[in-house]
DNA sequence: GCGCCGATTGGCT
DNA sequence: GCCAATCGGCGCC
């Protein structure tokens, strides 16, 4: 996919995309656009990693058994919506809230491929390579200028959307264990496109 | 009230 | 491979 993939055009995912379960969701994801217009420059990027957490039922989501504090509110949102949450103190990682309600069931964005605005991620990110700009949970909220201030939005009317991009065959569609969890890690609830080169690095 | 830990990253040994 | 940065939530005293 080359520069321009993002036009004016591009609509995001409707509510009904995210309205089903979490796994599904991220499984369906590879492949969507990531499309932020936020302060410095439009930046976009094509999701090739994802992780879903169940909600209530699963031990490393934050909505473990309904668990509800300032930070999470965001979790028990509509479909669609943005949960944006401080990892050690030091970064942001975006989710996107799937059944919605009491359930507390999202998907976390692990990765993209840079399609757009590679010079504004660098800016962010420290002028480093591309290969390494958004290959990660944190770096590609620094890199596409995501933060808080993204937390609680809707998707669809939010400076940071989610639209269709090139579909991922189910057969280059991979599951794995979670990564960089403790609870319930060898879940198979992390999806990535399979040989891409984009992805998070391996412990 | 206090200390530990985490859905991470980057720099240094 | 190891570890600091940095902070809110949570367990425990």
């Amino acid at each position: 996919m080359t520069a321009g993939a993002v036009r004016p055009s591009v609509r995001p995912l409707g509510l009904r995309f995210f309205r089903r379960p979490a796994e599904v969701v991220a499984a369906d994801l590879l492949g969507a656009l990531v499309i932020s217009r936020r302060r410095g420059g439009i930046t976009a990027g094509r999701i090739v990693e994802t992780e879903a957490y169940l909600g209530v039922t699963d031990p490393a989501s934050h909505a473990y058994r309904h668990r509800r504090h300032a930070g999470n509110g965001a979790l028990y949102g509509p479909p669609g919506t943005w949960y944006v949450y401080r990892s050690y103190g030091v970064h942001w990682c975006a989710n996107l809230v799937c059944a919605g309600g009491p359930l507390g069931s999202a998907v976390l964005l692990r990765a993209l491929e840079p399609l757009e605005g590679v010079p504004v991620m660098q800016r962010r990110r420290g002028r480093r390579a591309q290969a390494v700009l958004c290959n990660g949970p944190g770096k590609l909220t620094e890199a596409l200028g995501i933060d808080q201030g993204l937390n609680g939005l809707p998707m669809h009317s939010a400076p940071v959307m989610v639209a269709r991009g090139t579909a991922v065959s189910p057969a280059r569609r991979e599951a794995t264990p979670r990564i960089g969890i403790t609870k319930a890690a060898d879940w198979p609830l992390r999806f990535v496109e399979a040989d891409s080169p984009w992805l998070s690095r391996r412990r």
